[in-house]
DNA sequence: CATGAATGAGTTTTCATTCAT
DNA sequence: CATGAATGAAAACTCATTCAT
């Protein structure tokens, strides 16, 4: 916790920044490392200092992205279901809701791990992902007081909605009014 | 009197499939016009005969692509709700399971719309999008006795599930064998 | 002056107008062999029929172009020197009035001639200018019964006025209405 | 903390250095940024650091060069008829004596004036031209003891035999022999 | 003869990365 | 540490020329 670690976490907070918010509008392959860097505000060299290329800093940000919702499924284990489900619709629409630019980097980030090459990116949203489908399945199980295995299936169709329900929104925001209709659907799923 | 002649709807078809290739295995960026040219079985400036840019050969391969499936869901039109529902995922996972590059593409493409110039892109899969949950929505209002608006969420819902269940099957490709809970997930949101 | 020599002159006429057109207006690295072509009324192949090469059509069309004019001043044998002076500027202005193209394709041949490899054009230029001086400066020797020798420098400044005119007249068309003071400079350098 | 100082003025000047050289001798269209910027010692990508286009570097090459000459015909305020014309002939023949390059490049510039799209070539040479006669016109009134306005034909008369003879030396560099002859000429035209 | 489809060498331009200050 | 000037590899795109029909 010397100062020089808080000054370095943030800068890289402005780098963080200031890549999510250029890469989510233009993509990995349009963004530039000069808009990144002046959007971080600093120059273009003094991103290099903290990063060894573009794709280090793609993945640095996309890992801080997933990160930031790693435990939000802990707090399940203390609801219910309604309670439970109305969190993670919430939750999930909530994120379409303050920014537009999330959809679109999710978009990103998943024609990004899509690429033959893009090993390392792919791997960190399977991480993710594995994690959630863990972490609701094991609710599901307490709160029907079953095996968590037979509900793995049934969490991934879930998350599925929940994902595309993020596509349907991008194409037609309006769909984004539909929140009450999904918590009843996935009710409907779980019992 | 006559010049050379030349099957253009041939070399259309050839550009298509050598762009569908290449675009789903790296990329708009990374995609190269002399691969795609290479690919599809002549030189780059011929591919330049017949698109203007690397855009347009974008583009036409997305339209085709999704115009492959336009009419797929009139054919619900006969069919009742058990043997719908096993017709649109057996439709929707055989895709994945021909060719991972088909998910692969999807993601692509998805990700290109979310460019924020790419409006032509975006506006294509809207368009195809409205169409299916227009087909969908009018199978289910008459399979339930309804009003097909009142069935347009549940629709978009579904269709959601299977996008995201590629995602899925993207990431975690053992998730393909899931079929069959899912067609019981989907019969239950209807019923 | 076989049916077929008609065919082909009036090909090559064609050409010569579509040429004289289109580098003209674009200059000729901008030309493309297909506007010609199109303009000329023929496919880019045709084209390929009668000349081997691009800078091949240009010459052909230069060629042309001063030969046009190349007899014009033998009219001045048989004038007095008012007569003459006013024949020749009202000529070289007419040239200009007619089509703004004349002197954009001047400039245009200048130019070309002045790249260190185009022997070709300047060679021809040069030829035409001789002949030109010669001609007029044996008029002025007749005219004042003088050695044509003595009169090739003064002949030289003419031309070069009337060629100066023309980038005049290009920069500032209004420029195209000082004819009659032009008549008057010139015939105070000649007395 | 202060960055890599870099001498703009000193970057700019090796560049118009090296690009009046290559667009001298090779014309617009066959100039390549690489032969300009070996020229002018640097590397293809520093000149675009400079400037955004080879359009651009032309034109700040053009507009360099005729600002060199700007100021020229002010030193005519304090001269009589005689020095002035001998002034003003000697001027433009020493330009063509120092350098084949300068004739060459005026060619060029004139050619590509003449362009339909380059507006903006034109305009800087109309600009030039103006200012030229305004200070010329001005300076044989004030001899000539008259308005200025009935001098600007003869000035433009005068100019137009100055642009003229460039050509002819271009075509015959023994013309440039004439000079005396010129400076008579001219002193005709004016008294 | 006539045509325009096919081709690839050649150009402009972009941009990640390096490095002198 | 911070910076942005410098660089050249790489890519989209153009177009003269060829040639099958």
């Amino acid at each position: 916790m010397s100062p020089k670690i808080v000054l370095i976490d943030e800068k890289l907070e402005q780098i963080r920044e200031g890549a999510l918010s250029v890469f989510a509008e233009k993509g990995y392959y349009s963004s530039k490392m000069e808009d990144i860097a002046r959007d971080a505000g600093m120059g273009k060299g003094t991103l290099y200092h903290y990063f060894k290329s573009k794709e280090e800093v793609f993945d640095f940000m996309v890992e801080r992205f997933f990160s930031e919702y790693e435990g939000m499924f802990q707090t399940l284990e203390k609801m219910g279901l309604d309670e439970a489900v109305d969190f993670m619709v919430e939750a999930a629409f909530s994120l379409t809701e303050k920014e537009k630019r999330i959809i679109q980097l999710l978009l990103q980030v998943w024609g990004h791990a899509a690429l033959e090459k893009q090993t390392k990116t792919k791997v960190l949203i399977q991480q993710v992902y594995a994690k959630y489908i863990e972490q609701f399945s094991g609710f599901i199980a307490r709160v029907k007081k079953g095996e968590k295995n037979d509900y793995k299936a049934l969490s991934r169709q879930i998350f599925a909605m929940l994902d595309g329900m993020m596509i349907q929104i991008f194409l037609y925001p309006e769909t984004a009014g539909e929140k009450e209709e999904m918590k009843k659907a996935i009710l409907k799923m779980i019992r």
